[in-house]
DNA sequence: GCTAGTTGCTTGTCTGACAAACATGCAAGG
DNA sequence: CCTTGCATGTTTGTCAGACAAGCAACTAGC
């Protein structure tokens, strides 16, 4: 005995403001509201939208945490903004949150994270503004004296600009996502040392001489030297990996 | 003239909603909420908290939204639960509206795509589950007459399953976020075929290669394999790359 | 035992209200 | 002219109360 194909669809009603704030998403996301703009007030959605004030509110605290809009973290009367930085803080949470529950161990993220570094200095030509940023942030890197905090903000900046030298425009975005997921882990492994000195003179050591395989034009022994950099470095720093 | 550093901070006030829902982020991700549990009633949170429903509500659409509580998407007497994989929901999300709002183009995304796969593929041991998957979806990509729109599910899927063999957890969230951002050019091409009945067979047989060099045990063989057929099928098909 | 009706409970939504912060304009005073 | 103080309106953050719809459990009646 065959049963007949069920010709209904099972009616599942949306939560107002879920298709509130997936139409304004879709706005943001064409261009109709184009970067930087003042969102109208809640009032005023209120009217657009024929819904009252509570669901205007609760979809754009979606819309906030998923990065989108602006603002939302302290109280004041500005309106929210769609958002200008690209490397959206959402994107990072979610890796976070996924790697802190366990999900996602830190070894998957820094595999991405020297594959993307890897392929990027391995490329055929590279952009010299990029790089120009990656020797500057080593410069600082190399100050005397330099606190762990300092060190760490512009070994992010380096390695973001090593991933995006290849002028793969997904590679910095990608990395900058891995950046917030991997802090933690960097930056506590650092904190814990009674004397970390001798270790960031090492790292920016090892820094140098990725740049200096760079400029010889040598990509196969740049991607070679960023694998045992950033490997090496969590293999011996970073506890309980 | 030298102007005196600012002994004060700027104040600012945080909204209710961002503290209730910063409090449950981190009993979830300390585990005092484990994953599955049912949270309580809205109005229970409203007195554990000592603010109003509208707070509360604000604050759950907050971590739904960052795929830490499930639900929210239909209407439902059903209480949010502690979600349990977050990774699909919220990080593929807040990457695509990076990439969206990034306005990347599509030759970027095809090296990151080839790079995953590659990588993927020659990792030294692989995931048989995953690959059983992928070649179910080889099996009903084969079969005759397959109407493009199905052969292209499954070739998503398959491409999807062949990322997470290697057994980076990333690998395949980051290719289903990729999915979107390449499936319209790709079956735009694909549709804009007389008879595109030859090419779906040697993209089948393509993916028949790469899965028979994974079996092999040949990882760069089969690497080398997935670069081409992306990488060919990329340059030859779809226009105005 | 089974069915229909009743009764809570919960979520989604709406309405109206109030405090605090901010911008604006205006008048008073130096 | 410039500053200060004040009144006013706007906007966000928050609250309290209400109602409809769905769902579960219980109860009455057959």
């Amino acid at each position: 005995m065959t049963v007949a194909p069920n010709p209904f669809r099972p009616v599942s009603r949306t939560p107002l403001s879920l298709l509130v704030s997936r139409q304004l998403r879709a706005a943001i996301l064409s261009g109709e509201l184009s970067i930087g703009t003042e969102l109208p007030t809640e009032k005023e959605l209120t009217e657009h939208f024929g819904v009252s004030r509570s669901t205007i509110r609760e979809a754009l605290r979606i819309l906030q945490s998923q990065g989108l809009l602006s603002g939302g973290d302290t109280v004041s009367t500005a309106r929210p903004r769609v958002s200008a930085e690209l490397t959206s803080t959402s994107a990072s949470d979610a890796l976070e949150n996924a790697l802190r529950l366990g999900q996602v161990p830190l070894a998957d993220l820094i595999e991405l994270r020297l594959l993307l570094e890897g392929t990027a200095v391995a490329h055929p030509q590279l952009d010299t503004s990029r790089l120009d940023e990656a020797r500057e942030a080593l410069e600082v890197m190399r100050t005397p004296g330099v606190d762990v905090a300092t060190f760490h903000r512009e070994d992010v900046r380096f390695h973001i600009s090593l991933a995006g030298a290849g002028g793969n425009t997904v590679f910095p975005l990608v990395m900058s996502v891995l950046r917030d997921a991997i802090a933690g882990h960097l930056l506590g492994a650092l904190s814990a040392m009674s004397d970390p000195a001798p270790v960031l003179r090492q790292l920016a050591d090892e820094h140098a001489a990725i740049l200096d395989a760079v400029d010889a034009g040598d990509g196969s022994r740049a991607a070679a030297l960023v694998k045992a950099h950033i490997w090496d470095f969590y293999v011996n720093e970073v506890p309980d990996g």
